[in-house]
RNA sequence: UGCCCGAUAGUGUAACGGUAACACUCAUGAUUCUGGAUCAUGUUUUGGGGGUUCAAAUCCUCCUCGGGCAGCCA
């Protein structure tokens, strides 16, 4: 379903399909999916990893996992293995093409002595202001350093020095040798080495020098024969290196680097360093809080895979920056859950209802079809009913305004499942809360139809008070109040106060004490909960709200 | 005021020289044992000016606006 073979096509596929007819690659394709192991995945990046992987499926292809980790200082093994898990819980297999881009350090050196060779690679220790100073402006050119004209052999000599650890952190660097007029500053002999005397997770301490990422990353996808090398636009400017580093080192094939506008989405902050921050200052509880657009913190909130590749498949693809309005990937997520998700009844904010015709100490056990979307109705389970149930507060009012369709005095209702019942009367406490409704029902109804064909408006769910059981439930919203939460300047300050609000005691349909982590299923009138990975056990039931229903009434009534 | 990229309903994306469409959103109605789902209907679109052409969202040109780039980050 998620396939997007019947959608129309997107540039990218375009060009792999000219590609293909035209015989380049031998008409082979080879995607790779690259994160630099320093966070986690979220949305963006699996827009870019059910690009990369559908392409290779659409076309017959594979695609190589491939860890970028060419910075030790800013990587960590915890991270190889979440991103790892989060690739494989989206659905995607790299089979046995899982590489990291310090396997090929070794190589790496080899290129660098390459272009040393044919003059186009020089030791600078020129430091690192300095450096900058010499690159100019973005609208003067820069200045060719004083090392630029060493020897060869110079050269050769200095480079196997930095690699020997002969050399501090910051002494020099070794430069590709290209052209510091260049109108694009990633052409003005950018450093494609620097001395770092720290422990890589990978090579330990065999290296002190490491390759910069436009260097390693060219190398690295011609190492492994990527045909087309997908990445984000911000790249764009360094497609002229791109393509230089692979000429010019003679690497064995020429990927081709294609640029596509990453993700926005309405209401979510994306960058790592954002991410990191709402962590780091507790404004989320952590990486995979439900409220956070990381993969693991979908997952957790009770996203599904598919609702995520289907969401992936219609934002498409192209080159213009755009934000994606975060409905898009609700509608993809309902669409999922209504299929699939089986029907519960979970009364949030409890009122009690006496059926005051209904025999006391009775306890009934009806049959409530598991999902309506199914062909069987998706098996069934029993409800208990009994005389006192609970019922949603907000499901009654004394005085309804027009066009509320539920319990009122003298109205009759449909309680799912069960019976109709009428209120007959009510009770308040001292300051007008109403604390009990009166109700008769119907005994001809059972099962929540009659023969007379009457017209029942309203449906409301319920529990019955004897059997039901208590649980936790968090109801998450959007962690921003803004669709853009940088509107204002400061994206802390457009927080959601209330994007948790926690339910401490909802009264649950006995059937779920049976729910557990990985399951989901639709509240009635409420939306689609899961039971939280972490916090949900036997005995403490906690469940998360993934998504609401959609509420024609709450659009109503709040618009008055 | 350097270089690169982009601009199509509110939001995404298509149409690739032949007279703008699909999805989401929004609105209205039908239907319904979930005010869900489903079905039907509707509002709204090529940033601006020139040019080429029988014909331009598509090609050319100028402009405007938006984004990216001056890490020994990726």
């Amino acid at each position: 379903m998620d396939e997007n073979t019947n959608l129309l096509k997107n540039f990218i596929q375009r060009i792999i399909e000219e590609d293909i007819s035209a015989g380049k690659n031998s008409g082979r394709v080879v995607t790779r999916f690259p994160p630099e192991p320093n966070g986690y995945l979220h949305i963006g990046h699996a827009k870019s990893i059910c690009l990369n992987f559908g392409l290779a499926r659409q076309y017959g292809g594979v695609t190589h996992l491939r860890f970028d980790d060419t910075n030790p200082e800013k990587e960590e093994v915890e991270y190889i293995e979440s991103i790892k898990t989060d690739v494989k819980w989206l659905g995607f297999d790299w089979g046995d093409k899982m590489f990291f881009a310090s396997d090929y350090f070794d190589k790496l050196y080899e290129y660098a002595l390459v272009l040393i060779k044919k003059g186009l690679a020089y030791v600078d220790t020129l430091d690192a202001e300095k450096t900058r100073e010499y690159r100019g402006t973005l609208t003067e050119p820069g200045k060719e350093s004083p090392d630029r004209n060493r020897t060869v052999d110079e050269n050769l000599e200095l480079f196997e020095k930095m690699r020997n650890g002969d050399f501090k952190e910051g002494d020099c660097v070794l430069r590709a040798k290209i052209d510091m007029a260049s109108p694009n500053l990633n052409m003005r002999d950018p450093v494609i080495y620097r001395i770092k005397f720290a422990h890589h997770h990978r090579t330990g301490d065999k290296w002190c020098i490491y390759p910069m990422y436009d260097y390693a990353h060219a190398l690295s996808d011609a190492i492994e024969g990527i045909t087309h090398s997908i990445c984000t636009l911000e790249f764009e400017d360094h497609r002229p290196l791109y393509d230089w580093v692979v000429r010019e080192a003679d690497a064995p094939c020429r990927p081709q680097q294609i640029e596509f506008a990453r993700l926005n989405l309405t209401y979510v902050v994306m960058s790592k360093r954002k991410l990191l921050r709402l962590v780091k200052e507790g404004y989320v509880s952590g990486w995979d809080d439900p409220r956070m657009p990381t993969i693991s913190g979908l997952r957790r909130r009770g996203y599904t895979p598919e609702a995520i590749r289907e969401f992936a498949a219609r934002i498409g693809v192209a080159k213009a920056d755009s934000t994606v309005d975060y409905a898009l990937l609700e509608y993809c997520l309902r669409e999922d859950l209504n299929r699939n998700a089986d029907r519960r009844m979970v009364v949030l904010d409890p009122l009690k209802v006496i059926i005051r015709n209904y025999p006391e100490n009775k306890t009934e056990w009806l049959d409530g079809e598991n999902n309506p979307e199914q062909p069987d109705g998706g098996g069934s389970r029993k409800i208990p009913f009994s005389r006192e149930i609970f019922i949603e507060r907000e499901d009654f009012m004394i005085d309804p305004p027009k066009k509320y369709f539920r319990l009122s005095p003298g109205n009759e209702i449909r309680l799912k499942h069960a019976y109709y019942v009428k209120c007959v009367d009510y009770k308040t406490d001292g300051s007008g809360n109403v604390t009990e409704v009166i109700c008769e029902y119907d005994p001809k109804s059972r099962g929540g139809w009659s023969e007379d064909g009457r017209k029942v408006k309203g449906t409301s769910h319920w529990v019955s008070a004897a059997d039901a059981v208590e649980c936790e439930v968090r109801l998450y919203s959007t962690l921003f109040i803004k669709p853009d939460p940088e509107e204002g300047g400061e994206f802390v300050h457009n927080i959601n106060p209330s994007s948790l609000q926690i339910i401490e005691k909802a009264l649950a349909e006995p059937s779920l004490a049976e729910a557990r982590p990985g399951m989901r299923f639709q509240f009635l009138r409420q939306g689609y909960f899961c039971p939280d990975s972490l916090d949900s056990r036997d005995g403490r039931l906690v469940f998360n709200r993934t998504v609401t229903l959609k509420d024609t009434w709450g659009k109503i009534s709040s618009r008055n």
